[in-house]
DNA sequence: CTGTTTTTGTGAAATAAGGTACAATATCGC
DNA sequence: GCGATATTGTACCTTATTTCACAAAAACAG
């Protein structure tokens, strides 16, 4: 049995780039290619593909709209999928705006914000004060939230999104979350990874002396 | 033989969670309760601490202030380290006003931008014209970068980047760099990590049906 | 049609990572 | 000082992930 957390990332990986290729034109992709686009090994690319059943010809490749189509099955991107942010700081502002989203399939529907100067809409994301939070997450099914507050209160929001019915939760807040196992939550902190890639790039200058 | 390139990224993490112990006024530590903190089992804990040589108490648990001085050794985190960015969009500008990478001793000492309107200031960081790069990388012996710039360039500016003498790039444009072997890329896709936290919860909802 | 080349698909090996369990040892209460 | 208790340190086991290597298939050239 192959792993299954990596190559699901990965798919989305090779779902981007294949999706490039597709704008550049090219009908079809070898595993090599696709390897090289997205960071991984060109067997990687085939056992992840032979995984899912996705096949190509001895060959001839991989036709690309053909794993398109079963990538978006299997990653379930069949429609956009709306989500919330959670305070409307500098990095959550940066966030709203960001366009990465959208291309991906995904939409931040409204924001969040405790300090009322920071309400009304950026862009075309409106800013609701807290309180509003819990009716708006029942009301329109929201399941996953971005937490982009201070540290002090990352806690305690998370601990409020959970309750208004919040299943998944991107936490961009350094601290280490504690709430039901059922929730999902996935963390970035923008300063261990400079601080990760700071320590390679010490490391291997070491290493040229 | 323990992993390696997991231990140091733990580490970071442990460095970051020893250091609140230590604010709110603890002096000693269990693996448990870091591993609580730091989202890992205690087992983990004691194993990273032995791999490298930290020793704690039989039933006394491990003593912050000597964990830091060793984990600041392992990491090399004896100075303030000089990163600059590229890219002063919405999220170049976030991640300028960012608080977080000052407190884990890192600083973001200038920024660079190919529009001219977006020259001058932010905050306390100066925004340069692209030219300026080259010799102020030079200059100043910077040898990370953050590349926060539309995807379209990415490669074209990671090519700059490089040949003006900079090692290790924190992209956080949705592209694959191609660049030389010895420059160390890491890659925080924001949309990939949206999505992939997305799958789980569709994922975990499907389950519970 | 045949030999050559290219690329997939996959079994086997190698490597990495994490968990379990428990002996060893320190601390504490009395 | 002694028994009870808590916690580390580590050997062993299990699982996950990746790479290697090559047969099988397809395409192509002549």
């Amino acid at each position: 049995m192959i792993g299954y957390r990596s190559v699901i990332l990965r798919l989305s990986h090779y779902r981007r780039c294949l999706r490039q290729f597709e704008e550049l034109g090219y009908t079809r992709v070898f595993s090599r290619n696709l390897g090289q686009a997205a960071g991984v090994s060109a067997a990687q690319v085939r056992k992840d593909f032979s995984f899912f059943g996705l096949s190509g010809r001895r060959k001839g490749g991989y036709i690309i709209a053909e794993l398109l189509e079963k990538i978006n099955q299997i990653l379930k991107k069949d429609r956009i999928e709306k989500v919330i942010l959670v305070g409307a700081g500098h990095l959550g502002n940066a966030l709203i705006k960001y366009k990465g989203f959208e291309k991906e399939g995904m939409q931040i529907v409204a924001a969040f914000d405790a300090d009322p100067a920071k309400l009304g809409k950026k862009g075309e994301v409106p800013v609701y004060p807290m309180d509003e939070l819990f009716r708006f997450v029942r009301d329109y099914g929201i399941r996953v939230a971005i937490l982009t507050v201070p540290a002090a209160v990352a806690q305690d929001v998370g601990e409020r999104l959970v309750s208004a019915g919040i299943r998944g939760i991107l936490n961009f807040s350094p601290i280490t979350l504690r709430l039901p196992e059922r929730v999902i939550v996935s963390y970035i902190n923008l300063a261990i990874e400079l601080e990760h890639l700071l320590y390679y790039v010490n490391e291997s200058q070491r290493e040229n002396r």
